[in-house]
DNA sequence: ACAACAATGCGCATCGGCGTACCGAGAGAA
DNA sequence: TTCTCTCGGTACGCCGATGCGCATTGTTGT
């Protein structure tokens, strides 16, 4: 069954995933309702599991990690128990805030966070040292968020 | 001038971007403190600047968006008109929820969500048609989320 | 060592926002 | 028309956020 959304309820979403911290009140302002008709609606979504949570956005610079890296790797074998042990060793490390698997020329996109150039190359070092299946790793620093993450396009 | 964070703060900015939706006290349970102190703590790190924001995670599936991309962008050119009509450009489309300008092979990478192929091969299209300057476009489409995204390592 | 001050946690009081119950308006079917 | 279903507004009780005063601890200077 697909789920089917008014338009009020998708700017309830644009409003709640940009700001999440307004009053119930400021919200219905927003969107042009009263704060318990906004509730309502709110929950609505909520039950429905069309919100997965709500938290905190921290700012990565004043916290020190300077650097953002988008690393691609390849495995030399797509076996079970080689993606198994990547894919383990990357949940452990905090630094990966991100790992996708991919279809194309590399196997996974990782997002990694590192305070300097001294941490990173202890990461990289890390990655490959660790890691006995990786055939390739190319790693792309990103010098500046053009867009920072905006939200999805509801 | 460098910010100096206690384990409690650190604790603090853990809990709150994993979770914001929890009531004071039960923020003060989680890291072992009242919840008055914990609203402090809380506050003086809002106003520091230590937390950029507060939102609503949506749910990417439950919203139709089946497809997640990472689309790399080389220009022909770096000349500062070509590279500001690109951002522009990237800005303006919704469905770009990131842009980064890189250090490496490819000048940018984009995070792309669509509905479905028909949508991607839209905006593909759209992509080379509408701007003038692009060089090479590399897509590769994310198959599973192993690490959704994860908080910075506070 | 001790005094003074800063930092910080706790308890309490107050006030505002959340959540619910109830009411009314409007649309659609019989 | 009238019944009903949906949905928004209003009213209100209660919980949680927020600010304050006090106590305790740690630090610094003499």
């Amino acid at each position: 069954m697909k789920i089917q959304l008014s338009e009020l309820d998708r700017k309830i979403l644009r409003a709640v995933q940009d700001n999440s911290a307004r009053s119930m009140a400021e919200l219905g302002n927003v969107v042009g309702l009263s704060a318990s008709a906004c509730h309502r609606r709110l929950k609505s979504l909520e039950d429905r599991g069309l919100i997965a949570g709500y938290g905190a956005t921290l700012d990565r610079r004043q916290l020190g990690f300077a650097m953002q890296f988008f690393i691609e790797v390849s495995l030399v074998s797509q076996s079970e128990p080689v993606l198994e042990a990547f894919e383990n060793a990357v949940r452990a490390i905090p630094e990966i805030l991100e790992c996708h698997l991919m279809a194309g020329q590399s196997d996974y996109i990782l997002r990694v966070v590192c305070r300097d150039a001294e941490a990173f190359a202890q990461l990289h070092r890390e990655l490959v040292a660790r890691l006995p299946g990786i055939a390739r790793v190319h790693s792309n620093m990103s010098i500046r968020e053009v867009k920072p993450y905006a939200g999805l396009p509801v």
